[in-house]
DNA sequence: CTTGGAATGTCAACAAGGCTGACTTAAAGT
DNA sequence: ACTTTAAGTCAGCCTTGTTGACATTCCAAG
């Protein structure tokens, strides 16, 4: 390893794409994608005394309203604690609401509010607006194979609770 | 805005893939695989005491050795105070070093000491390995298309760093 | 040549948001 | 009745962002 081509010639295909030097730039585009992928939200929380984590419970009450506490921490994957400090500033700001679960009383189901819908959208429309962009740009087939990799690049607990979601939304 | 299929059907040709919908599920990719994609490297910093902002700094010293601290901030887009911390504890733990520049010894050129090379390349090994993964099951075409949505969502500044970079390692 | 401004880097203090650990309360299971 | 589970709380720590104040160096105008 370390320099040149580890990979390529493993193979009588052309495996170009898999030496370093593309994995390196595979990983600093990521890098900086990133970067321009939460810029526009955190703008806008910026402008308040949110953060981005804020940002993340809220857009996964919105896409799994009724959630509960536990459940929202897999998807996050932050301690309860963590979460729980977020939590408890939007549920005092009237942004999300936690109704005590009328099967199970221990659980808490999580919704947002009027106003947490208008934060939500506010958030969203600004990050969809830059991936609209992007995708436009690049083209149905480049969207498709930009998917595949993100997916590959998961965790396989990560990819079910993102599968998970897709079907959950269509 | 807000729900179905915002840009949808604004054209002749089939636009299905920039519908709200499609452009979530884009979101929600690109956060389950960003945790993926510093997950490993995570995992060796947490047994030191480093994370993610060493793990910046080194791999882009490494990337462009005799960097100033002020190139290396405007690529990683933090406050020199920040890095400043960071650097503090990498050149007393002698992983870097930094040298009065020649010509104007305001500026600090920093490079990787035999150490700190050491430690890149245990870092950017475990990070190229699950790249290497995703690039190999997901193939050279969908690649291709990853690299171009990722370009297309940078910031013009940062796309223009990514650029530079990626020319001057070939 | 000197002096003021701009650039570069450093130190200090604070806030957000991760983390662990210990504990409570309430409800469910067994 | 006892144990387990879900949720929440309090305390304290760490990393990594921020601003503000400051030192050093360079350069250009007077």
């Amino acid at each position: 390893m370390s320099d040149g081509r580890s990979s390529a010639a493993s193979s009588g295909e052309s495996l170009l794409f898999l030496t370093d030097e593309q994995l390196r730039q595979g990983i600093e585009a990521m890098f900086f994608a990133y970067r321009g992928f939460t810029a526009d939200p955190d703008r806008i929380l910026s402008d308040m005394a949110y953060g981005r984590a804020h940002h993340r419970a809220v857009h996964f009450i919105n896409r799994a309203p009724g959630t509960t506490v536990n459940n929202l921490l897999n998807i996050l994957g932050v301690t309860k604690q963590s979460l729980n400090r977020v939590l408890r500033t939007l549920i005092a700001d009237g942004l999300v609401e936690s109704r005590v679960g009328r099967l199970d009383k221990r659980e808490r189901h999580l919704h947002l509010t009027e106003d947490g819908r208008v934060l939500e959208g506010r958030l969203s429309d600004a990050q969809r607006a830059r991936m609209r962009a992007a995708f436009r740009d690049a083209g149905p087939e480049a969207v498709s194979g930009f998917r595949t990799v993100l997916e590959a690049m998961m965790d396989s607990e990560m990819r079910r609770a993102y599968t998970k979601l897709k079907e959950n939304g269509v």
